[in-house]
DNA sequence: CGGAATCCTCTTCGATACTG
DNA sequence: CAGTATCGAAGAGGATTCCG
């Protein structure tokens, strides 16, 4: 399948698991939680169901994800990481503050989903700038809300809404991805209103101070 | 060139620079110094001389890494870094971290090269078991030296001897691995002559402390 | 509907031979 | 020594089909 390296290097050696195109990525979908298969074709949009097809069977023999059923109602088949899966979420968060570098000088129309945040934002997130903070924030984007709970500099962030947001931002998926490009301010867009926001405004000042982006 | 994933995330644009077979292992290589072009096909073996040629040039044109003229009297073309290039540090050293389950589980004859300790130990140094140490290790493996420099918490390795090593570590390539593979405990190691020491054999105690490994 | 298997075309890789 | 050129082999991508 994938031709190893056949080298004695811990990177090599990851890279013979991981190196492969879409591999990745397909972890970045799952680190969100578990996903079926028709959502994972979604969200790697080109990668054609027989080479994820070919994809999910290499990384479950490699113990990186399994199959599970969800749990009732629902009771179908998906895909999740396992632990060993979940332990690379330190390289794909090293990956995104990297490549933030190429996110944040604009919106060029590629495919985009407002889960992916979830990862993004967690890659972005200052410590240091969170001690003494107590906030959960929630992002809907049309369809799609994640949440992020903040906890004197700890950070817990996950698909789906806020149990009790403090602050909550509702908006176009657009106008979030135009923040993220700095292509809009979001107190720019909070003025004009494609964003809007319920709750405590202050906490939005220090949006931009916990998750900063290269602009500042 | 390397077909791009399309997506607005800072991860995939990411891996659109870096994604290639190939690509980061180069990195890799770099990240210890400048290289010439026999020297990085020496450390990557089966890489073939176009598909390096043609990873320099892609590399050389997004700004990960520059060609260079060695100072005299070596006067000769080399590669190296960018910042950019180095700011792929802490990438590959979350991949070094998360691969490291799969060289402390036996050595398999799999090519091997001693400067590669350097990245592989920066990434399993452990900063805490670090704090208020001095020290200076170096390992000659071989033809190989690499040093390591402990300040308080703080590590800077690189190639080569040190300039005045607390701790002299020579012996084998082969003793080092099978130490790293977990084959061979490094104080039996020493006991019984395969790699032998010089200076404060203290310092040795707190090495495994300093760079452990999965199984301690 | 989910997802695995097949077929075909295209791109990339890998090894060797070759050139300034 | 530093790359180019070449070519067979392997992997990727897209469409379609089959099976539960």
């Amino acid at each position: 399948m994938s031709r190893s390296y056949g080298q004695f290097c811990s990177i090599a050696r990851a890279l013979d698991r991981l190196g492969n195109r879409w591999t990745l990525l397909l972890i970045r979908e799952l680190l969100v939680g578990p996903k079926r298969f028709k959502d994972l074709e979604a969200g790697l949009p080109g990668i054609g169901a027989n080479l994820l097809s070919a994809r999910l069977k290499t990384l479950e023999s490699e113990g990186i994800i399994q199959r599970i059923v969800l749990p009732p109602p629902a009771g179908v088949p998906a895909y999740e990481l396992t632990e060993m899966g979940q332990e690379l979420e330190q390289v794909l968060l090293a990956l995104a503050r990297w490549g933030q570098r190429y996110i944040d000088t604009g919106y060029d129309g590629d495919y985009v989903r407002g889960e992916w945040a979830v990862v993004a934002l967690k890659g972005s997130f200052r410590s240091e700038a969170a001690l003494g903070l107590q906030a959960v924030y929630e992002l809907r984007m049309g369809e799609e809300s994640i949440h992020l709970d903040i906890d004197n500099g700890r950070l817990t962030a996950g698909l789906g809404p806020a149990l009790k947001p403090d602050v909550l931002l509702t908006g176009d998926l657009n106008a979030f991805v135009a923040s993220w490009a700095g292509d809009l301010d979001l107190v720019e867009a909070i003025a004009d209103g494609r964003i809007s926001i319920k709750g405590d405004s202050e906490l939005l000042v220090r949006f931009g101070d916990l998750f900063p982006s290269r602009q500042g």
